[in-house]
DNA sequence: GCCGTTTTCGGCCCGACTGTTTTCAGTCG
């Protein structure tokens, strides 16, 4: 963290600087590092992180809101110093408190905090006892033994920092929430043979169905004198055991993984659930409105005095705060508990709803799938159709179909639609959107598509507005149905490209086109935040597993999870559509 | 530094675990 930031401020632009949300938030966070590190006011220091964290995760670019004027003063935790602030960065590049920061407290400080065991406090202390200004110079001085020579430090905070650093090294890892499943399922299993255990619950970013998850938080209730605490560290997989108590403890799996265990007595699973459940900022406004109210909620119960007023369930522990359940993937403090109050949750779209598929591959293209093998996959998962849409031939990406392919192709479907009962394979394709935004198949077999999902493989350094005007003249054709991975970002690996996606959801919109929520793990892309946006722009989406072999469709489950994040609905989502009306929404007339 | 059915000042979520403490600070979630 703060990398990028410290970059762009060596770096200064003329002009609005193309400086991203995500390096405005990272220099926000840096100067709250820093001063964090200087000892200033802890509140001030939460204000940044708070504008910092919302800044990084906010679907509109804050260049694109200055440029119209908006008033930044009135974005949520942002008030006149942060915006003021906000406007230079995107002014100048820079920042002058962080680089102020910086002269009062060396920058690669604020790394050193992001070491396990190491917060702000011990790393001022190496600073100014043993002059440690780098991460070259703490391992200097642990391999010398001065580090545990220091008041408040000991042999086993040497070791505890030893082991931080290592893991630092290795890069900060967040697991593939599927991946995240199996190990859960495994330990789940084996926790609940633990005799006296009553309930289990993986809690955390998981439950919330974050796309990646930092560690496992499993809370469990169990009768008194359970062995449960006992036995979880002993899990055969446990590599290390970080902390143990009597009511949690902390180990690190032999696959790295973090997994906290929580355990708490029935009649405090609710609150402690609804705790450990998170998200953090969720937490502290859930518990800041029961302040107000004069009632204590903590992972006991929600109390009145000593009164314990609710606690069992989550959904009491809302009601006792007047609030309606709130879904577990909605708990980010993003409008969720505004709307809550509201009456204005929305109904979130569920796995069962899901008819079909609108976007597979066969082994025409890449995959690994015979026509007729998608077809009992889709069926085996109740589906009613499943869209055949292989690459075409400009697709650079994976031996795209020619005309002549695509037609027999065609036949196929038919003749296998014809035999098969219980399912329905949609004739499509994906089409190249060209640089023109032209498509690169003829009209009259466009024409004779059930369904056409156009995606962007190439040409992605365009300017902004050329590759949002490429995008919409593509959508102008008549046939066009679905923008597959609309901004083409390739988690880890790749950006999104430049693109107005505002106006791109409008296009759509107007048009009777329709936006992906591309499930592949290393796309979701649209990702939760700009689903969000596109329920409010009042476009569509397809939720799409873009599957290349069998295992790839359960995939829409992640798919589904990222959308419930994005507070769809049913009715935003259009593969919750029997075929029949699905079919008379693709025809655009 | 932000915020407001305790409203322009005075609050700001709450608790567990560890280590080096002889009563609690630091870190974490």
């Amino acid at each position: 963290m703060g990398k990028s930031g410290s970059r762009s401020a060596r770096r200064p632009r003329a002009g609005r600087a193309s400086v991203s949300n995500g390096e405005i938030a990272a220099m926000l966070d840096e100067l709250a590092d820093l001063e964090e590190i200087a000892g200033a006011n802890p509140f001030r220091i939460r204000a940044y992180r708070n504008a910092a964290r919302f800044i990084a995760e906010s679907s509109r670019s804050m260049i694109d809101m200055l440029a119209e004027g908006r008033d930044l003063s009135s974005l949520p935790g942002i008030g006149k110093a942060i915006a003021a602030k906000i406007e230079a960065i995107v002014e100048t590049g820079r920042l002058r408190q962080l680089e102020e920061a910086k002269k009062r407290t060396p920058e690669a400080l604020a790394r050193l905090t992001h070491v396990r065991g190491l917060g702000p406090k011990r790393v001022k202390a190496l600073y100014d006892e043993l002059h440690i200004r780098s991460v070259a110079d703490l391992k200097r001085a642990l391999k010398a033994g001065r580090v545990r020579e220091l008041e408040g430090f000991g042999a086993k905070t040497e070791r505890l920092i030893e082991e931080g650093l290592r893991d630092i090294t290795a890069g900060e890892r967040r697991t593939p929430l599927m991946v995240a499943r199996r190990t859960a399922a495994e330990l789940l299993a084996y926790l609940e043979a633990v005799e006296g255990v009553t309930q289990v619950t993986v809690a955390g970013s998981y439950r919330r169905g974050r796309s990646t998850v930092g560690d496992l938080d499993i809370l469990v209730a169990c009768r008194d004198g359970s062995p449960v605490l006992s036995r979880f560290v002993e899990y055969a997989d446990v590599g290390q055991v970080v902390s143990r108590g009597t009511t949690r403890s902390t180990v690190i799996l032999r696959s790295k993984l973090q997994v906290d265990l929580r355990v708490v007595a029935e009649a405090s699973y609710g609150a402690a659930l609804q705790y450990f459940t998170g998200s953090k900022a969720h937490n502290v406004a859930i518990r800041s409105i029961a302040a107000h109210e004069g009632l204590k909620v903590n992972e006991y119960g929600v109390f009145r005095g000593s009164e314990r007023i609710a606690g069992r369930t989550e959904k009491e522990v809302y009601a006792s705060l007047g609030l309606p359940y709130i879904e577990p993937e909605l708990r980010e403090n993003r409008g969720e508990i505004e709307a809550a109050a509201g009456g204005r949750l929305p109904r979130l779209v569920t796995i069962a709803q899901i008819r079909g598929d609108l976007h597979c591959h066969t082994s025409a293209s890449g995959g690994q799938m015979s026509l007729r093998a998608l077809a009992m996959e889709a069926r085996k998962r109740d589906y009613e159709y499943v869209a055949v849409t292989d690459h075409t031939t400009r697709a650079a990406v994976a031996h795209g179909l020619d005309v002549r392919r695509l037609e027999r192709q065609i036949a196929a479907i038919e003749r296998l639609n014809d035999e098969l009962e219980g399912i329905v394979l949609l004739k499509g394709a994906e089409v190249d959107i060209l640089e023109d935004g032209s498509l690169d198949l003829p009209d009259d077999v466009l024409e004779s598509l059930d369904i056409v999902v156009g995606a962007i493989h190439e040409g992605f350094a365009l300017a902004r507005r050329r590759q949002t005007e490429r995008i919409l003249r593509a959508m102008d054709h008549r046939c066009f149905n679905i923008l597959a991975h609309p901004t083409g970002r390739l988690l880890g690996e790749r950006e999104p490209y430049d693109l107005d996606l505002e106006r791109v959801m409008e296009g759509a919109r107007d048009r009777g086109c329709f936006l992906e929520l591309n499930a592949q793990p290393a796309r979701l892309d649209l990702s939760d935040t700009y689903c969000k946006l596109a329920r409010e722009s009042g476009v569509k989406l397809a939720v799409s597993a873009d599957a290349r072999r069998k295992a790839d469709m359960e995939l829409m489950e992640l798919g589904i999870s990222q959308a419930r994040r994005g507070w769809l609905e049913r009715s935003d989502v259009i593969n919750t559509l029997g075929w029949k009306s699905l079919g008379r929404l693709l025809r655009r007339g």
